[in-house]
DNA sequence: CTAGTGACCAATACGTAATATGGTCACAGA
DNA sequence: TCTGTGACCATATTACGTATTGGTCACTAG
């Protein structure tokens, strides 16, 4: 199920109205964050903002869909992180490195700091979520930005084909940039990374 | 427990003599492959043999030690391919691309022709396993003889420290070299690692 | 001494009954 | 019509007693 609609706030329902969603958004927040997305059940969120579970499933379809929507804004707030961190890059070369370094730091202060989200952002990876494979559509859009800056400065080379060169560069990130990856390779942040952005960087010379 | 020794035949006991021990890794390789792991037990392994279960211990200290016996015959299997495969390779670039197609190629095979030992290997790797750190360590000897012969041909820059630039190799090509990951990319396979290996090339370039 | 084992123990896995949970729906009050 | 719910169902999860399993050891036969 839910194979139609890969977008972030997809398997919602009802009025778009900000109040009740908001609500529950943000209950599911902090509950998720701190017992988790298997131990928080439906009610437990109905009954934190005083309605009862039926209620919720005005808003959204399932508990996945809330599972979503706050896995959403986690990865909202990293793909924000990599942007402010991208806007202070000079060069284009300056700004991949600062785009690999915020999400790589920035999900693994996530790993550390609020394991929870961290498991769930994991687990919509592997799930194929729509949240996940919009920020993956996001990041990769960003990286496509800043390959096509630096191909224009000069600083890069023009011949391999820009969707080539891009996916090449993601798939040689993704060790360090999908969580379900990045969890397996923590010991190496952030030396690895680092030498793979060199790497990158190098076969990027014009 | 097993932090001491990262070799391949750790965890073995008694007399390296081979008639009973190949008898035991023989049926493992069978039972494992048929059953999986998990549902095999020692007793199932000495009783296919006509001994007891307590006799296997006499040859290796845990069920695990077994298992990684007979996952090193599985890795064993795989960088002997991949070898066959680099000593058909002309230049250091060519050996390159045939390290890493027939790594995945060879896993790939693995997982889909014989799943249950696929998914020893990736346990080992995962709770490094002595056979999985040693076939990690061969594969990274024989990516730096490559790179090395490269470097000596004229093919490869040798500006980069030897060391960084194979520890960025690998870290770039782990998504589909390890078996953990692998099986989270078989879609994007053989595309996305060809790319990949395009672009390291790239890099290479004096 | 070597080759081999049954009996034993702690820990884990398993089967199952009881419970909890995700999700729906007809309906009620305003 | 709009906001909100209790009761309900099928499935998933838990709890827990029981059976298996990994692993050891004292011991026997030759």
């Amino acid at each position: 199920m839910n194979d139609i609609a890969p977008t972030a706030d997809a398997g919602q329902r009802g009025p778009t109205d900000h109040t009740i969603r908001d609500q529950i958004v943000t209950a599911a927040g902090e509950h998720f964050s701190r017992y988790g997305y298997g131990k928080t059940t439906v009610s437990d969120l109905a009954s934190s903002i005083g309605f009862s579970k039926a209620y919720i499933y005005k808003f959204f379809e399932s508990k996945q869909a809330i599972g979503e929507a706050i896995c959403s804004n986690t990865l909202a707030s990293i793909s924000s992180e990599v942007m402010a961190s991208i806007a202070e890059g000079r060069t284009a070369t300056d700004k991949l490195r600062r785009m690999f370094k915020a999400t790589v730091d920035s999900s693994a202060k996530l790993f550390f700091d609020d394991r929870k989200l961290y498991d769930i952002a994991a687990y919509s990876s592997l799930e194929r979520w729509g949240s996940s494979t919009a920020h993956q559509r996001r990041m990769f859009e960003l990286l496509q930005q800043i390959v096509l800056e630096g191909r224009a400065a000069g600083e890069f080379e023009r011949k391999t084909p820009l969707d080539e060169t891009c996916r090449a560069i993601f798939g040689a990130m993704q060790s360090f940039m999908n969580p379900v990856m990045l969890q397996h390779n923590l010991d190496r942040v952030p030396e690895a990374p680092n030498e793979i952005i060199s790497l990158i960087l190098r076969s990027l010379a014009p």
